[in-house]
RNA sequence: GCCCCCGUCGUCUAGAGGCCCAGGACGCCACCCUUUCAAGGUGGAGAUCGCGGGUUCGAAUCCCGCCGGGGGCACCA
């Protein structure tokens, strides 16, 4: 059997983490076995249209290399992927059930349904639709349709015994008919609900294969009700469980991003989201935490999907992304980290530069727009912003001349260095340390605010040959001038 | 209120009766390396397997009860 998976987004928003997850599982399944993954737009709700959502999806898809066989912008066979698209079908479909008599028209107004769940939750009774117009008299509807009311269709439940449905993670899930109510199938204005839309697209389209979020696993029952009121053996289901914040509640704008949208602006690498998203929920082994793309496709196995919610762990996604920011090739990651620094600096990135930049860098940074803190200075002209506090660090505080003089030492050295090399620069300079009676690191401290601004950055001798003759004597001068100035 | 799901270190997880007085990873601590920051190396702390009963020679693993957490109960998905 040809594996068919979906991912059916409601065009709502931007798609988060756990929307993500489920994306990601469809696709895997799909690609483990060589089958076809679908996107599909559930967009029956009108009152909840988001301009821009179809186009988030897509693109956060796109972005985690999560491409798509069919869907609405490439088409296929079992087309249109744009659920306002196929009113016309879920129509003919309602219809049949009407026919067979499985569903029926009921004119309540939302006034009634809402007083009727008010006077049961006043009963402590569960809320519930009361079934009026399930046995309608026909005068009774005639007089309705006469008052130029228009019905909804309601699924005719079973009003007695049980439905076993099933759920990939859980098994069998069994729940009673009678806590069940005779939900909505087409609303007023025409559009299906979920309900009927999903079961009927999921039918036609043949997707063998359901993952959706937990919360769908208590209208299970429904779902299977109207398999079966259809005649239709229904796909797979895998309820995958939800992600949490870290304090076990819905994850939301406070714990980082909400879109993976964000994700994407921040830095993150979407090989590196798409581990950790797999691995929240699902695992290899009992070992391995590293595990590429061509891995996961290659044992991506319903069976190791767990059941439990997962705390989403920040930390261990932010470290993830700096094991893949390591393993990237020099080239890759100067293009990667290219737009950050130029939009810090407001203006083109020598690439021959940047590619020398990048050995020096590679393993200090964890998120690509952390190139900015890290490397800026190797990439704007003219001085840099720090104070003469910095600049003395704790073993110069108080003590403007000493820093003074050892500038001066440094300059001369570095001045008379012939080959700008950072071992060059290393012999020339450390001894310094010694003579002027300071730690090395001291010493080295003071030099890398001047030519950096900043206390924490790649190895200073190799920052300084990078940085080239020029601008290293040039801001070491300015630092001196600096300290002269603050000496009066 | 009713229905459903879930429950192993702080977090992600391995574990499908003896290999587990519970393994790996992130984070944390210490040490090593070291010019800062990282990265790396070594070691460590950290879980009475939610609780209580069973079953069994033997249970994290099977059964029952309880507790805790989450989700659902729309003309939203």
């Amino acid at each position: 059997m040809k594996v068919r998976t979906r991912y059916a987004p409601s065009p709502t928003g931007e798609p988060h983490l756990g929307n993500i997850r489920t994306a990601l599982y469809a696709w895997l399944l799909a690609r483990h076995h060589g089958g076809t993954f679908i996107l599909r737009i559930e967009d029956t709700d009108q009152k909840r249209q988001v301009g821009g959502g179809v186009e988030a999806q897509m693109s956060a898809l796109r972005w985690l290399g999560l491409e798509w066989d069919e869907g609405p912008d490439v088409g296929g066979a079992f087309g249109p992927y744009v659920q306002s698209q196929r009113l016309e079908i879920y129509a003919q479909h309602a219809d049949r059930l009407l026919r067979n008599d499985h569903a029926y028209l009921c004119y309540c107004s939302p006034e009634r349904l809402e007083q009727v769940r008010h006077e049961q939750q006043a009963r402590r009774e569960p809320p519930r639709y009361d079934r009026f117009c399930r046995s309608l008299a026909p005068e009774q509807r005639e007089d309705f349709e006469a008052q130029g009311l228009t019905p909804v269709i309601r699924f005719k439940t079973p009003l007695s015994g049980e439905t076993a449905t099933h759920d990939v993670l859980r098994g069998s899930v069994v729940f009673q008919n009678d806590t069940l109510d005779d939900f909505v199938l087409v609303k007023s204005d025409g559009y299906p609900t979920y309900h009927l839309a999903a079961i009927v697209d999921d039918h036609l389209m043949e997707i063998t294969h359901v993952i959706r979020g937990e919360e769908w696993l208590p209208s299970a029952p429904r779902h299977f009700l109207v398999y079966r009121a259809f005649g239709w053996k229904p796909p797979l289901i895998a309820h995958v469980s939800r992600i949490l914040g870290p304090d076990r509640a819905k994850l939301s704008k406070r714990h980082g991003a909400h879109s993976v949208l964000e994700y994407r602006e921040q830095g993150y690498l979407p090989d590196a989201v798409i581990n950790f998203l797999a691995l929240l929920g699902w695992s290899l082994d009992d070992h391995t935490d590293i595990i590429s793309r061509q891995t996961l496709v290659e044992h991506f196995d319903l069976k190791r999907l767990i059941p439990n919610p997962a705390v989403f762990n920040a930390e261990k996604l932010l470290w993830m992304n700096g094991v893949y920011i390591r393993e990237m090739d020099a080239d890759g990651l100067a293009a990667a980290v290219r737009p950050y620094l130029e939009d810090a600096i407001g203006g083109r990135v020598d690439m021959e530069l940047l590619g020398r930049v990048i050995p020096l860098v590679r393993e200090r940074i964890k998120l690509l727009n952390e190139i900015v803190d890290m490397a800026d200075f190797f990439f704007t002209d003219g001085p840099l912003a720090y104070d003469v506090a910095t600049l003395l660090g704790k073993k110069f505080a108080g003590r403007l001349e000493d820093a003074l003089g050892a500038l001066d030492r440094v300059i001369g050295r570095a001045e008379a260095v012939e080959v700008w090399t950072h071992e060059a620069l290393e012999d020339a300079i450390r001894p310094l340390a010694e003579e002027a009676g300071v730690k090395a690191g001291d010493l080295f401290g003071l030099v890398r605010v001047a030519v950096t601004g900043k206390t924490a950055t790649p190895p200073l001798f190799e920052t300084m040959e990078v940085l080239g003759r020029e601008t290293t004597l040039e801001r070491l001068r300015s630092a001196r001038a600096r300290l002269a100035a603050a000496a009066g």
